[in-house]
RNA sequence: GGCUCGUUGGUCAAGCGGUUAAGACAUCAGCCUCUCACGCUGAAAACAUGGGUUCGAUUCCCGUACGAGUCACCA
């Protein structure tokens, strides 16, 4: 059975790097019906951040993401908290130091920022590697603070198949002696990961290709122990286009990359997931982009992520947004679109009528209150903005009387619907001889005071109804008189 | 700098030796229309570069350029 996990550190927001990353893990597991683990690696203790963990779970409840095993949920090989586990990352810690394959290390940070600054050396110079066994018992006894290293074969190749890029080969000269075990007692990421996904029975490895590098060193951990070598995926990495044109690894900088900055922003969890699920890899033979979790689960296959970086396009995530509103019921829309208006919205105006109009017409949810606002109150216009060229109003004569009309018409129609609406301004046009585009040209200027506006003349009176649309006439043949 | 990886239109990308080199977003034009939006139609726009291999390379190999990642008691 595939066996996946998603092992992020709880050091803050939930980037959206890091959201992709457990999207393709989770959907490797259940395109084959497996299992998706959620573990939390928060070994390194100065970088914790109060309420992480809680970001990162309720990310992946609400893109519905769910974990078989995990923190909350359990499962057979907890616990699942990495700084829950440390007792068993030292036992097996010793273990290779008996197999010979890691060693004590009690060199100072002083010595090793030494080495670091000295360009020459390139790294740790192994000075404890061949420790007699003896030194280290001393050591140990006098209570000297120690790492433990792993010791990295001097001479060779290490090489691992890839399932993205392929057979990845490194010289084993080019492998560091890495730590293991810091002196606090917790283990690195680059020990305790091996052991996790080892013991959690983790059959494929998803994560980013920073990690291509480094999982050579992983690799001579797992043959060290004899453990079967896992299937490693590593993804592409997510650019961000900076202002001068060129491209670095998706960051702050380039905007709002933390799902939750995206969710208050406006975004649909959903469109969200579905976007970022196409960054990096395309599904084979496909007629549409669009795809719910479900739709992912079935098209997901590994041979169709791709090598190279992608470029988070902004442009295209507020399409897929705005199509995902476009879609929505209206009453589903409604509902996730109420706690993003910010101002009260009178008894008079026909609020289920306004969302209609507006639900297909913004791209994100919060645009809601630019978009909305003419409907609460007039805004400010110059009557020029009546003169229009292609409906062939040229003066403010045809305005005016084409307004008086339609200031009569209106006073008696009852029910402001906009078929009625509609059809009772109609034989204005004929009386008048103009065209219909004319003669509303002019009404929702009057009624909205504003060029472009969402829904035509009728619609928006439809929305704020008899009373104000006749104030709104009343006020531009003032401006006209 | 060493090592590893990558390079198809502005962006995401299909392609897996022979194609008029798909599609989507964005852009532009036209149509539709009670303005806008939607929708429809169309346009412009790409195989980084130099060598091979081959009857034939976007596709395979090598070099170059450019880009990215990595070289921590961070993950």
């Amino acid at each position: 059975m595939t066996v996946t996990r998603f092992a992020p550190s709880p050091t803050g927001y939930m980037h959206i790097g890091n959201l992709r990353t457990a999207l393709y893990s989770f959907l490797i597991a259940k395109h084959d019906g497996g299992k998706f683990i959620l573990r939390i690696e928060d070994t390194d203790r100065e970088r914790l951040v109060e309420g992480a963990t809680d970001i990162i779970k309720s990310t992946l409840a609400v893109t519905g993401l769910h974990y078989d095993e995990g923190p909350d949920v359990g499962g057979e090989h907890g616990p699942y908290v990495q700084s829950e586990r440390k007792e068993i990352y030292m036992e097996y810690a010793k273990k290779l130091v008996d197999m010979g394959a890691a060693y004590y290390c009690f060199c100072t940070k002083e010595r090793l920022e030494k080495l670091h600054e000295d360009d020459a050396v390139g790294g740790y110079d192994r000075h404890c590697r061949n420790l007699s066994k003896e030194e280290v018992e001393k050591n140990l006894r006098a209570g000297i603070p120690f790492v433990i290293r792993q010791k990295m074969p001097l001479e060779g190749v290490t090489s691992y198949k890839d399932e993205v890029f392929g057979e990845i080969s490194m010289n084993n000269s080019e492998l560091q002696d890495q730590i293991l075990m810091k002196a606090d007692g917790y283990p690195t990421y680059n020990f305790c990961h091996v052991i996790d996904d080892h013991l959690m029975g983790v059959t494929h490895v998803v994560r980013g290709s920073e990690y291509l590098t480094s999982t050579p060193k992983y690799v001579l951990l797992y043959d060290a122990f004899g453990w079967e070598r896992p299937v490693y995926v590593h993804l592409p990495l997510l650019m961000g286009k900076n202002a001068d044109g060129s491209v670095s690894k998706l960051s702050k900088r380039h905007g709002a990359v933390s799902f939750q900055d995206l969710v208050k922003d406006g975004y649909l969890p959903e469109a969200i997931t579905n976007y970022i699920a196409l960054l990096g890899w395309c599904p084979k033979q496909s007629e549409t982009e669009f795809f719910d979790l479900e739709g992912l689960k079935a098209a997901f296959t590994i041979d169709g992520v791709s090598k190279s970086p992608a470029v988070f396009d902004f442009e295209k995530l507020l399409w897929f947004n705005s199509e995902y509103i476009h879609k929505l019921t209206d009453s589903d829309f409604t509902e996730r679109v109420t706690p993003f208006i910010t101002s009260e919205i009178p008894e008079s105006i026909n609020r289920e009528k306004m969302l209609a109009l507006l639900k297909t017409r913004i791209s994100t949810l919060s645009e809601i209150n630019s978009k909305m606002a003419f409907f609460l109150s007039l805004p400010e216009y110059e009557k020029e903005l009546f003169l229009n060229k292609k409906n062939k109003i040229s003066d403010f004569e045809i305005v005016k009387t084409v307004l008086t009309e339609a200031k009569s018409v209106l006073s008696s129609v009852e029910y402001f619907d906009n078929d009625t609406l509609f059809a009772s301004l109609m034989p204005i046009a004929e009386k008048l001889a103009i065209k219909t585009g004319t003669l509303m040209w002019c009404i929702r200027i009057a009624v909205s005071g504003m060029a472009a506006t969402p829904g035509g003349a009728t619609e928006i009176m439809e929305v704020i109804g008899k009373c104000e649309s006749l104030a709104r006439i009343d006020k531009a043949l003032g401006m006209l008189a």
